[in-house]
DNA sequence: AATGTACTATAACACTCTGATATAGTATAC
DNA sequence: GTATACTATATCAGAGTGTTATAGTACATT
């Protein structure tokens, strides 16, 4: 999904300025999507010209001028195909699994380090996910898709918990009988 | 982590040419990372002129010539070094759940689709999963992230059977309830 | 008082990555 | 005979990222 589409749902939700619409990416959406302000930024110029949003400017005497954009109806149904012609796939970049997959190359200490690293970050993807679960106006889509967060991230936090140890372990072994070859 | 990381990670496990260290990308590290041809090559070629790798010529009667690229000790330790420098991070880009988050706006037999289409998807990945670990030469890093991927697509999984049903019935109150409105 | 960090807001740049297309021969299926 | 698929490399336009610039406010540290 493009993020001039991201952006097309971004505002459904809610009129906002670039910077807003990179602060829901930053928290409402970051479990799933994200999108960088440099690309937000020409998306919102693009989708101006096509006509799926206008922008009217907010002074205001605290904070710089903020082009306020709009969904306009034609934007809206561009949204709304968007979703029904979207393959509802997902995709996984993973450096801790790369990290893994060459463990054996690693020093036990610096990998004991990296597990305890990736052991925070899912922790606090947890209770990010618990905190969202709270709010009172989830729809019935964001409530699931919050809810299969929580199962995923406490099913790799159950797997790491339980496989830490045996595979340090293991590990070790792999060294061992490497070097013994050698 | 970027495609000259990964290349070198694939010529590590292996020498080979560039269409070689796509194919690993689509079986092997496909569950956590990928790459295009039309960012390998370019890598390859990089990391050449940086003294990481070499290669030779390769002819075949049946194929096209071959470059067969093949890791350098600075290569490795190049790689090595990226890897200890890595932050054990993970990003989902999931259009299956953005497709939620705005489920509402959606028929309900084109949802129901969907969500068809996601459990093929899950399960299809789950597949791929059991029939890696049955691979015998396996380092513990490589089974670990298998498992752990399988612990994860099992928790998708049951998760979706389990609130698939109540997910529809709510979304169509929420759609009844928005139209009452008007 | 001065410096540093953080926040609001937009814009531009170099670099990277992707998807599509081109080229070209082999192999297999219909 | 035609179409599709596989092996292999290369190029290109377009999209996206991280960084930096600009500029003002706000707050904390030294």
């Amino acid at each position: 999904m493009d993020t001039k589409t991201l952006c097309l749902g971004a505002l459904l939700l809610k009129d906002g300025s670039g910077y807003d619409i990179k602060k829901l990416f930053e928290t409402t959406f970051s479990h799933f999507q994200n999108a960088s302000l440099s690309s937000i930024y020409p998306s919102l110029v693009k989708l101006e010209k096509e006509g799926s949003v206008t922008y009217k400017i907010k002074s205001s005497n605290k904070n710089p001028d903020k082009k306020l954009f709009k969904l306009t109806k034609r934007g809206e149904k561009r949204f709304i195909d968007s979703l029904i012609n979207t393959n509802p796939t997902e995709i996984l970049k993973s450096d801790f699994l790369v990290l893994l997959f060459f463990s054996h190359l690693i020093e036990r200490n610096i990998l004991k380090k990296k597990l305890i690293e990736i052991e925070d970050h899912f922790n606090s993807k947890l209770n990010f996910l618990n905190t969202v679960l709270l709010q009172e106006d989830l729809t019935p889509g964001m409530s699931f898709g919050v809810e299969q967060g929580i199962a995923v991230y406490s099913a790799k936090l159950k797997h790491l918990k339980k496989n830490k140890n045996l595979f340090l372990e293991k590990n070790e072994k792999v060294k061992k009988n490497a070097n013994a070859k050698i």
